[in-house]
DNA sequence: TTACTACTTCTGATCTCTAC
DNA sequence: GTAGAGATCAGAAGTAGTAA
């Protein structure tokens, strides 16, 4: 599939992929997990560039559970650790991943796009490695440095370590910038709002 | 394998400094 | 005097090493 879109569709530059370790993924299970993608996409209005609605092999109660199972855990994975949602419009699914959400999270809403993480600061931190990730990244120009980040200017391409050796700022991955998050809980309210306002998204706090 | 200790890192709060 | 920026600190949490 990889290599007929390396040819047919030149327009994608990355790709998620999941299995199963044992190797144990039916072609029943793999058209199941398909088509319930499609439908969640298209519920989700993102556009498709795949026409089909996959295809409708048998498949016995217990494969398809196997495999629904899986699709569930591979979603939580992108979203606890990638903080990818691929159905992020899709509020209902999102709750359904999360029915009992821990009350010592901290979770925002941001945009379409739900942030959570065991601190203000990890949630500001996820916040900021996604947006310096994206194409958002353009419009947060005023709160870069060239050289070491600062509290106004949170973002540069230098760590920033006190004299001390406090080190005030995070790496951000796959990326030359690192962030600045030796913020109290209000600052980083406040820098979230921030970064709203440049991005023109809507925040809501919604465990903080 | 478990328990303990020492060390490091992370987190939230607080203090100091500066500009207005 | 006040608000915000910058810096520091104490406690919590996590990790590594070691002995039993």
């Amino acid at each position: 599939r990889l290599q007929q879109h390396y040819i047919n569709k030149p327009w994608w530059n990355k790709l998620i992929f999941f299995g199963r370790e044992d190797g144990h993924l039916s072609k029943a299970q793999l058209d199941l997990l398909e088509r319930k993608i499609i439908e969640k996409m298209k519920r989700a209005e993102i556009e498709l560039d795949n026409n089909t609605q996959g295809n409708q092999s048998y498949i016995d109660k217990l494969s398809q559970f196997s495999a629904l199972s899986l699709l569930s855990k591979v979603e939580r994975v992108l979203i606890d650790i990638a903080n990818i949602d691929l159905f992020a419009s899709d509020d209902t699914e999102f709750d359904r991943f999360d029915p009992t959400p821990n009350n010592d999270t901290i979770s925002i809403l941001f945009g379409r796009q739900h942030y959570t993480g065991s601190s203000y600061r990890d949630v500001f931190t996820k916040l900021v490695s996604t947006l310096v990730l994206s194409s958002e990244i353009s419009k947060l120009t005023d709160l870069i440095n060239s050289t070491e980040p600062n509290t106004v200017q949170i973002l540069g391409t230098l760590e920033r370590v006190s004299g001390k050796g406090t080190k005030l700022t995070k790496a951000i991955d796959s990326s030359k910038y690192h962030v600045y998050v030796n913020f109290s809980k209000d600052a980083l309210y406040k820098k979230i709002q921030i970064l709203a306002h440049l991005t023109n998204n809507k925040v809501t706090f919604e465990r903080w």
